[in-house]
DNA sequence: TATTGTTATACTCTATAACTATA
DNA sequence: TATAGTTATAGAGTATAACAATA
């Protein structure tokens, strides 16, 4: 138990100093963490609902409104009618869009195979051991 | 060569996670990422000149200044008059912000502490081994 | 003249409250 | 009446430019 309390204990510290890293490694497009998530989101499960959105990035409807109206001003994403409900908005990526998120995607990865690349091999096949375990830890914030 | 790249594009996918589950993790005080680095720049280091918080913290100068001036708002820190420079300004923190920052730090571990205990025995190894190494991983960056 | 800090101003990001249109 | 979204308004957080005080 002891041992354990102490791994929260260490983990806390060394995530941040990786949110950090995150935050000071270099982005093209200058997009805000949301944003980012919402552009990821888009990409990923397609085209959605600016309700949808909201919930799922745990900010306020109006919010999203707003950001999506950012989004699309700078030409990342596009609204269209949702077809059956004329309630609806449907929100979609942009060609412009998808390619800045890959973009910054590439850039981050390579500043950190930069930085493993600074490391002992020992701890570099550490990190890359723990890579599961890691996925599975932030999963298992979404799940519980 | 590849399998370096690979690492690389994986450490990324999963740091996205880690930078999410980070930001939803329950945090009294309800301070800003910035805000908690200060907060936590000065528990450490003891007090500083607003120049050196804005340099270490990758803040305008303004922009130092006013969150000085929310977290002295806010009773978190104070503001005392150099003793030999008499245009300069330390910012020490108050018992009132090394409190909050404490109570923070406490409730993010035992948040980690919960989630770690929900994987098997051989994640949470694998993840435990690989703690030294993600902080030589951040440490990498700042020396760099 | 250079450095330390503040003030003025503007934009992003976010929230809550009040509103409109559709169901 | 309930749901989807927008508009109005306000505050945090950040930047750049212009300024004041001290070195």
């Amino acid at each position: 138990m002891q041992i354990e309390r102490r791994s929260g204990t260490e983990l806390e510290k060394v995530l941040q100093g990786l949110v950090r890293l995150i935050r000071q490694l270099a982005t093209a497009g200058d997009l805000s963490m949301t944003a980012a998530s919402v552009l990821g989101r888009l990409m990923r499960d397609g085209p959605q609902r600016l309700t949808e959105l909201a919930n799922n990035e745990g900010v306020s409807q109006p919010g999203m409104t707003q950001l999506v109206a950012r989004l699309e001003r700078d030409g990342l994403v596009r609204r269209t009618a949702s077809t059956d409900d004329r309630r609806g908005v449907l929100v979609e990526v942009t060609d412009t869009g998808g390619e800045l998120v890959e973009r910054r995607r590439v850039q981050r990865a390579e500043a950190l195979q930069q930085l493993l690349s600074l490391l002992d091999p020992d701890d570099r096949a550490a990190i890359n051991h723990a890579l599961p375990a890691l996925t599975r830890l932030v999963e298992a914030r979404t799940t519980s």
